[in-house]
DNA sequence: GGCGTACGAACGATCGTTCGTACGCCGATT
DNA sequence: AATCGGCGTACGAACGATCGTTCGTACGCC
């Protein structure tokens, strides 16, 4: 029973990112220890090590891994839209991010929360480049859309961009369950997309076909209010 | 050197206090041990048991400062505005809250980072239920303003609600800076506010008298990005 | 003289990590 | 075809460090 095939090894140590992803995701990378990331996945602590370097590499590796998503994503939705206002191109952008960031929870939460925990090593240096490199098309795509006049102009884009990932981060961590209510189950990415751009106040356009209802009358129900 | 006057004591919890929530928003709550905080006003780690019963209880008293705060500032903007639409009392809050982050940025990234860690003690039971009351507050207002048709009607409060917080965490959090750029150094909460009610692309109205320039065209300079 | 505060020392617990060992599987050797 | 060596994996034990916290003591001020 002690022993199993041994060579399950291509997904051991997929499996032991994805513990570790959920577990900093839930607890934080401080609050999770080796132990709590072994004992998820079946393993004694020692045995991370033929998998895993580091507890700080586990980390850095699912922000890598949520980086390359992310890029990928970006990459379909920032190229030139053709015609149309390339505010368009930033509403796109918008919900392929928080797409990403519904596909990837736990790596997204990694990246958002624990972020300036991980380790000053070589490794360190290429993720701040990516981020970096993702933070200039998203300037780039505003700065646009503020010229050609389909965003407003008298906002600067660093604190559109602030309200884009902060809100995203809301959409996807579960801890705003608590404080705000369940979160949408429809198109989270359209609705926060439409929110953004058209903001809180009515306007002509209404987020795609997904029209909520149902809710604004129940009132005193307050669900997901125990703890 | 060692024993100073022995009655700074009225400050002296709130000395700790102030260390501990410096080194909770900066390095979050399991980053930062209880030497840490010591060492930060000055003090041996066991003279902290004079002041303060508990690590755990530290936290869960900085956020229910924040907590008091928060209640004062939304009760003042809550208010009926008597005429008008009740949308704008949704901006007056967010105005508001935005200010109490701003103004207690420390406490506001315990609450909104920290918030889990809190131990399970009779002080949380308050805790939660404080925090509920400021959500029915949002809550009324948003359905409020959507029932008078002054806030769209698409998209339910609590998604509403869930951007509102999470984009406040975007505009106080300082780890925003290197992934988005520097923060608003104006009038964070009306832009913010402006923001959030009239979406990015133009409107009518615009930012109250803060008319953001000269940083649409700099383009290629990103300031903030070392790390 | 007592109260409030600060301290050094130390507690048990837990932290991330290393090491020596054991064992199943697979390719190469005889 | 049988054998063997090594590689990959898992484990128990233990390392030094650090964690939050307690205790006995010392000292200045009312």
């Amino acid at each position: 029973m002690a022993q199993q095939t041994a060579h399950a090894s291509v997904d051991a140590r997929e499996r032991v990112l994805s513990a570790a992803a959920e577990l900093f995701a839930e607890r934080g990378y401080h609050g999770t220890s080796v132990r709590d990331i072994a004992a998820a996945c079946g393993l004694k602590p020692s045995s991370l090590y033929s998998h895993v370097p580091d507890k700080s590499t586990l980390l850095a590796d699912l922000v890598m891994r949520y980086l390359g998503a992310l890029e990928a994503a970006l990459e379909a939705s920032s190229a030139d839209p053709g015609g149309g206002p390339s505010a368009n191109r930033v509403e796109e952008m918008v919900r392929a991010s928080v797409g990403v960031a519904l596909r990837y929870p736990r790596e997204f939460l990694c990246l958002s929360n624990s972020w300036t925990y991980i380790r000053r090593t070589p490794s360190l240096a290429t993720l701040v480049a990516r981020r970096d490199a993702v933070r200039a098309v998203w300037q780039r795509a505003l700065r646009e859309a503020a010229a050609d006049g389909s965003l407003r102009a008298d906002v600067d884009p660093e604190s559109m961009l602030r309200v884009v990932f902060a809100a995203t981060h809301g959409v996807v961590d579960r801890r705003y369950d608590e404080i705000a209510g369940p979160a949408d189950e429809g198109d989270p990415a359209g609705v926060l997309a439409a929110l953004l751009l058209d903001g809180f106040r009515p306007r002509g356009r209404a987020v795609s076909a997904t029209v909520r209802a149902g809710t604004a009358d129940a009132g005193a129900v307050r669900p997901g209010l125990a703890e």
